[in-house]
DNA sequence: TAATAATGTAGAAACGCTTCGATATTATTA
DNA sequence: TAATAATATCGAAGCGTTTCTACATTATTA
């Protein structure tokens, strides 16, 4: 039917394993036959299929990609920014990712995708948060992971992180250096290790400028919602101006927050930056386009996902013993809903 | 290594061939032997190698989703939802999805997806629009494909679509028997088509209701930006009053759109339904949640996704040669954004 | 009851690739 | 210069299935 290995090696003269070896850049090829064998493939087109090459090689070729259903459809496309990246880079590797959804509860063994206990993939990225039964059950299959996003006590696996703490850390720097001291908090609970970093970083930050009193004080925290949300946003700057009415700016886990505060303000007549400066965090696509636009942090998204992918890989091809974590850096990027500027902020 | 079909084989006593007749259900296997070789096959929590199945049967068991990127991150959980149906359904048949997102420029052949020039999917979904020259290519290709809430003119393919013209007529029912008629449309231009179809559905429906030269002024209707965002409701709202102060009730091309409608409303100290009426088209997962909730009309996305994948199975197993469209029936919510009710309608 | 059809099982040949030796040639070292 | 190492190529085995063919056995039909 299709061209095959064997007719490549009968055009170039040569035999199927050398055709292997160019393809694969395995090996020792002179240069010539190299050339020549490539030639013929490119002139034909010739791609090897996929199934024979797995079954000959005992590899999948595949990576598994797991993320709750609820990020993967409620997140502002923050998550779906970070699949794109993997993909990108699976595609430098020939790979293919295998997209599986998981709800808040699972079964294990039965409920998990089902490329785990199928042998479907080489390895797994997990992105945000999943049900750490299925953490678990993954630590125990030995299949290289990477979790992005994630990490959960106890279990030493890959990852991939963003500077959670310095981005707050930034915000709070920046307003203070505004002379702005009166800070409040407004996240989620903390089933995410991020939203308790950014919720950290925002004391922390405090203390180092001497203001552990306001770190402290509850009232001006709302951390009570489990999922992050606009309405999160709007409840949460309304209880804090309940409590704390002289409150100078709010930090926001992150820019859905955020957005919940600005309609919070235009709702009872104020606005931002005016009465109340407002930050969110992740930069995601629409925190431009807010009135004001917001000023946050910028999360490197599809590169968190090509990172991840790249140690992925390193680990499935070189079974490095010692467990990595990289941290992403993130950057403040200054809109209006802090302070109003003359020069543009992109 | 792992366990294999001659093991199951050599436990069962029976052949290997009897063994992959039980597994695919095909062939003459007695209940006897089927009960005994299924016995062995769960006892060892057996599966089959997918890549040597494959190999063997030429299949390669997955199925090309094909989605702009544009569509991925920015449609609000509309086509992530499609791709959890079609995700779903795939299970059923134990066939794995990949995904790959196209940009809104794509050159042939070398841009395009790679499962389609590697032979790695027996079957195609798109979702949304993509570039027509892809549409194209795949045609050429003969490979399965399926075409979710999007078609090209002249291009025959097996496709999923709402029935976004009946959708609208329902809303202008609903605005109508309540005693509202200067109805005006805010939408982005045709590049869609579902677009085009909403805008149809509002003519046709006032025409009849002999609202025809409502239908026919262009100061009612707002068609301008290439995508439907906030601010495109937000704009298109603020030139329709100005047009129009008479206004009574504004229909949006989705529920993005309704949204931006809603916050300049709030901007220039008016809201709905007081001032005006406002609807949406999606249900996405917001729209019960703005403020007021948004009147829209749901449309089972999940299950456009499942439709979209059978159907797709059925031309891959059957070869149908007649290409299909199923019509996806949509329903009118009544939210508040329309009338103040004191039903609380979910 | 004999011929035919339906049912049930097994053996072995694919499927298209990778990779392990084996062998031959060339380069390097002692 | 002889022994060894590095380079280059090939043939064939093997990866784990499916499926074709052959051969029995049992059921159906004339």
């Amino acid at each position: 039917m299709s061209i095959t290995i064997k007719d490549i090696a009968k055009f170039a003269e040569v035999s199927t394993s050398t055709v292997s070896l160019v393809i694969s850049g395995k090996g020792y090829v002179s240069n010539d036959t190299r050339e020549k064998v490539q030639k013929i493939i490119d002139e034909y087109n010739y791609k090897p299929l996929r199934s024979a090459q797995q079954l000959a090689s005992s590899q999948t070729g595949n990576i598994g990609f797991i993320i709750s259903d609820i990020h993967l459809s409620r997140s502002e496309a923050f998550y779906s920014r970070i699949l794109l990246g993997a993909e990108l880079e699976a595609r430098n590797h020939d790979m293919y990712i295998l997209l599986s959804t998981v709800g808040a509860k699972i079964d294990i063994p039965h409920g998990v995708p089902r490329f785990l206990n199928n042998h479907d993939v080489d390895g797994i990225i997990i992105a945000g948060s999943v049900p750490v039964d299925l953490v678990y059950c993954i630590r125990d299959l030995k299949i290289p992971t990477v979790l992005i996003d994630y990490r959960v006590d106890g279990v030493d696996f890959d990852s991939i992180l963003m500077d959670n703490r310095n981005g707050v850390q930034q915000i709070i720097n920046h307003l203070i250096s505004n002379g702005i001291t009166k800070i409040g908090f407004v996240g989620g609970s903390f089933y995410h290790p991020s939203i308790k970093e950014r919720f950290e970083g925002y004391q922390i930050a405090l203390v180092n400028n001497n203001l552990g009193h306001i770190a402290q004080n509850e009232d001006y925290h709302y951390l009570i919602d489990y999922e992050t949300s606009v309405e999160c946003g709007d409840r949460g700057l309304a209880i804090l101006l309940k409590k704390v009415p002289e409150l100078e700016a709010v930090i926001c886990v992150n820019d859905t927050t955020a957005t919940g505060c600005l309609q919070y303000l235009k709702r009872i007549d104020k606005s931002a930056p005016k009465d109340i400066k407002v930050t969110g965090f992740d930069n995601v696509n629409f925190s431009a386009f807010t009135n004001p636009p917001l000023t946050t942090v910028n999360v490197p998204k599809v590169q968190m996902g090509v990172e991840g992918l790249k140690l992925l890989i390193d680990r499935i091809q070189n079974g490095i013993s010692v467990h990595q974590t990289r941290l992403i850096p993130v950057e403040l990027v200054v809109r209006e809903s802090t302070f109003l500027t003359d020069t543009n902020n992109d």
